[in-house]
RNA sequence: GGAGAGGUGGCUGAGUGGUCGAAAGCGCCGGUUUGCUAAACCGGUGAAGACUUAACCGUCUUCCGCAGGUUCGAAUCCUGUCCUCUCCGCCA
């Protein structure tokens, strides 16, 4: 959510950037009602201040006769309100529900335009490994190790999900223990989250729980939904908070399951575990000062980076254009990572993403900070990255590490955690 | 799941229909005093929005978990809801 002074006063400014995201909003028409709200609120305001003299004065007034007189022009004055502020609420709702499909400005620095216009910036340590026999794709892997099941997964629960199995749960407790210990150096303190959130926490990140479009499973009779992604319970927890200057930057890691619908991406690359309706993740998250959010988006991404880069893992990173950055990032940051069964060669694959949200979602959440000696608050600024996401991660291993034989060599770095340094076919069921 | 109790400013905590955005204490900030520190004393000290101003100041509205209701008037009465605590039951 924009500041709405900053909408009317900047009407040009914001048009434009709706125009780079490829958003379709009515900004003058947001800008003429909230106008006529704001002249509203002040007959509101106007009618209260008469109302509460008259009320003050009520108590002063000893003679019956004149009590009940003033009693009654006190109805009359609630009552003139009651109106003009029914009038002020339908404006509010109807400038609400315009702002919530403001997407948030652009940073200068990003591309401007459609996906194709994004920018890589750089690229991981590993370099793209040649095969001299031709790689198999995850989903070869995946089957032939036994490490995860699909059509059992299709059988209980439907399209999408999945078990995983055997030395597929190592590798993936092995992937949230690697990025832990990572996070944990890099200053994070540590949460698992709850998988559930309510739908207020989802708005004021910027997911829509309700309507035919919604991404995210949400559960009957009650107003929670199952979250996409941790970021929406790290981003609530110090909702309706006011935190002081000397706290930030926050950093925050939490593990989480990750709930999603894919609601119209079926089509696409949809093969195996690349896009599925859950899996776990290890997030970042932090809460910064205003000046101090883009050094921090810069650190998420170093870190994001060090993980694969340490995993062995070619990748390259996209500075996301301004067209493909959904409604919240300020600037957004992608890890596609090399995937050797992906399409005819290989291809990149997103495996994380990093944004930065600015004062987006703390405005709809209510996530101020107050400087120690200063007057007012202010908004903070919240920034997200994924540290692995596991199903991609663990495509991408599989895929990268796999040798002629059908093996798949461990990580170097996970070979603590998974306890062995290659994974062959043992599968037991 | 059952039975109670409660949610007030940074904290503790008073306040059961008007003079309450709210006593008092603590904390914090500024000052006086003072080898330094501490103590003592004096003053100040919530937030959001709007108007006004070059800015400071000032004025108004709203906020006592949240949302409604009663009333001329609500922190105070009523309803719902969320949360916390205690006891009982159940349970990983």
């Amino acid at each position: 959510m924009l500041d709405r002074k900053l909408i009317v006063d900047q009407a040009d400014r914001v048009k434009q950037n709706c125009t780079h995201r490829g958003v379709k909003c009515d900004i003058d028409r947001l800008v003429q009602l909230e106008t006529a709200r704001r002249q509203k609120l002040h007959e509101v305001e106007e009618l209260n201040r008469k109302a509460n003299e008259m009320a003050k004065s009520i108590g002063q007034t000893k003679d019956p006769a004149e009590r009940e007189a003033r009693k009654e022009q006190g109805r009359q004055l609630r009552d003139q309100k009651d109106a003009a502020q029914a009038e002020h609420d339908r404006l509010e709702q109807e400038v609400h529900a315009l702002e919530l499909t403001v997407p948030n400005l652009t940073h200068p620095a990003a591309p401007i335009g459609g996906e194709k216009d994004s920018k890589e910036i750089r690229r991981g340590t590993t370099a793209i490994r040649k095969f001299d026999f031709p790689p198999l794709d995850h989903v070869a892997l995946g089957e032939k190790l036994g490490l995860f099941d699909l059509e059992a997964g299709a059988r209980t629960t439907g399209h999408g999900f999945y078990f995983l199995k055997n030395d597929g749960v190592l590798l993936d407790l092995a992937l949230q223990r690697y990025a832990v210990e990572v996070l944990m150096l890099e200053g994070f303190s540590l949460t698992t989250t709850p998988d559930l959130a309510r739908n207020e926490i989802l708005e004021g990140i910027g997911f829509n729980p309700r309507g035919p479009e919604t991404q995210v499973y949400s559960v009957e009779n009650s107003d929670l939904s199952l979250v996409g992604t941790a970021e929406i319970t790290l981003g609530g927890m110090f909702s309706g908070q006011t935190l002081d200057d000397g706290k930030l930057p926050i950093k925050i890691a939490g593990i989480s399951h990750c709930f999603r619908t894919e609601a119209g991406a079926h089509g696409q690359a949809t093969r195996g575990i690349y896009r599925v309706h859950q899996f776990t993740k290890v997030e970042m998250f932090a809460y910064t000062l205003p000046e101090a959010s883009d050094a921090m988006h810069e650190q998420l991404l170093v870190i994001e980076c060090k993980i694969f880069d340490g995993l062995g893992i070619p990748y390259r990173v996209i500075d996301t254009a301004s067209g493909d950055l959904g409604g919240p990032a300020y600037r957004k940051f992608d890890l596609e990572a090399w995937m050797p069964g992906r399409g005819k060669e290989g291809e990149f694959g997103e495996i994380t993403s990093t944004s930065n949200c600015a004062d987006y979602q703390s405005r709809r959440l209510g996530i101020r900070f107050k400087k120690k000696g200063e007057k007012g608050t202010h908004f903070v600024h919240t920034l997200n990255g994924t540290a692995v996401a596991n199903t991609r991660a663990l495509i991408a291993i599989l895929e990268n590490y796999q040798e002629a034989d059908g093996s798949v060599l461990v990580p170097e770095a996970l070979r603590g955690w998974v306890g062995k340094d290659r994974i062959a076919s043992n599968s037991t069921c």
